[in-house]
DNA sequence: AAATTGAATTTTGTATTCAAAATAATCTCG
DNA sequence: CGAGATTATTTTGAATACAAAATTCAATTT
């Protein structure tokens, strides 16, 4: 059972968790009364929580048949690398001309941890992310966060597994924010979209490499 | 009464239709029972219909107070317009390399009868709004689409009533349509974002005006 | 045994009901 | 009179109820 002012928000909350834990699989079916009574709430937050995530696109709706959680095909997965790129691309460009060096700082310590000594690849992924998200966030501009956010931008790439290594990412990583450092927008934009290219690549290479 | 297999669909359309057309004014209040019993429907079709206009930023829920229709603020419009940018022009660069010849003359097409003679500003209008559109419908990204969308980014600005002379933009649309048709996505890209810098300026300049 | 039809069951979409919270209206007391 | 407390009304959020559509499953026919 779940507390809360808003029902729906929990519900939302965990009903997102099991898409990307995989608990929910994706081209599963939703049964609204099964998983509204495992959850022990009626349809009509379950079906608030599922409009939700219908608009991040983690679950389709089928009018009359029901809905079921998203499959990610090639084509999509490159689809938001591109927009990634586009958007987070404006969000560093306006992050980088504020130049404000609270901001600059909380980007520096995200990667302090793994200037030195091993990596905890599992804390370095959740630097990742943070990178990427702060970027985002601090870029100043709240319609581009909410696209980015409703695109669900992130966690669907991280759902899919496709990740590079810290080796190879991290120096693109403090070139991005080194550029920032110096005030340069239109160079921190270039070397994110550089960032996000590489992995775009590794993904097209490794699905022409599964499909043959 | 309104027909459909689905009522929140039609529910929907009619509450954006109204909410575009100022029938429903910025601010106000949405009371749902009141509007249910006008559209002759229950309060669970509306709901569902209020919520995707949620997500499209037209209406904005303060949970346990109700549901409002959305007021934007200069801020918002400069964000919607840096966002426009960003999509429109890597769409533009995508719709570019695609290098198909049906898609440039659909975009052809659209100018078309403005190019000699008295221009009909309402049909001119409608003309813009559907060059742009068609750049990010024929992108071929439909992420990006959605993203454009659900951003509501065009008809925004336009119910904002922020519309520069043909006389201004034609020769900026042509220039668009000239790269793309030259295979150019880099310039056709730059274009346009020329093209959307400047409705930005005119906004910036004419609310400092009006703030004095 | 495979395909087709038709009843039984499940599941969805919508309406209705109900309790809790928010707002409006009324009353009390300085 | 006017400010604050109290009651009444409205409105929301959630649960339940119900009809229509979709699915399942078994019976029948080929």
């Amino acid at each position: 059972m779940i507390e809360h002012s808003e029902l729906s928000q929990p519900v939302y909350l965990k009903l997102k968790d099991m898409i990307l834990s995989r608990e929910l699989m994706p081209g599963q079916k939703i049964i609204q009364e099964k998983i509204a009574k495992q959850l022990g709430v009626s349809r009509t937050p379950l079906l608030k929580a599922l409009q939700m995530l219908e608009y991040e696109m983690l679950v389709e709706s089928v009018p009359r048949r029901g809905m079921f959680v998203k499959l990610m095909d090639l084509r999509e997965m490159i689809e938001i690398f591109d927009c990634r790129e586009s958007l987070e691309g404006m969000a560093v460009n306006l992050l980088t001309e504020r130049k404000n060096p609270a901001f600059i700082q909380k980007l520096q310590k995200v990667f302090d941890p793994f200037l030195s000594g091993d990596i905890d690849i599992h804390k370095y992924r959740k630097a990742d992310a943070r990178f990427h998200q702060l970027i985002v966030d601090l870029c100043g501009n709240a319609t581009l966060k909410r696209l980015y956010f409703f695109g669900n931008i992130y966690s669907k790439v991280v759902q899919a597994g496709l990740v590079r290594t810290p080796e190879e990412t991290l120096p693109e990583h403090l070139k991005i924010l080194e550029a920032i450092k110096v005030g340069n927008g239109k160079l921190a934009e270039q070397e994110l979209r550089q960032h996000i290219n590489n992995s775009k690549k590794l993904l097209m290479a490794y699905s022409i490499e599964r499909d043959n």
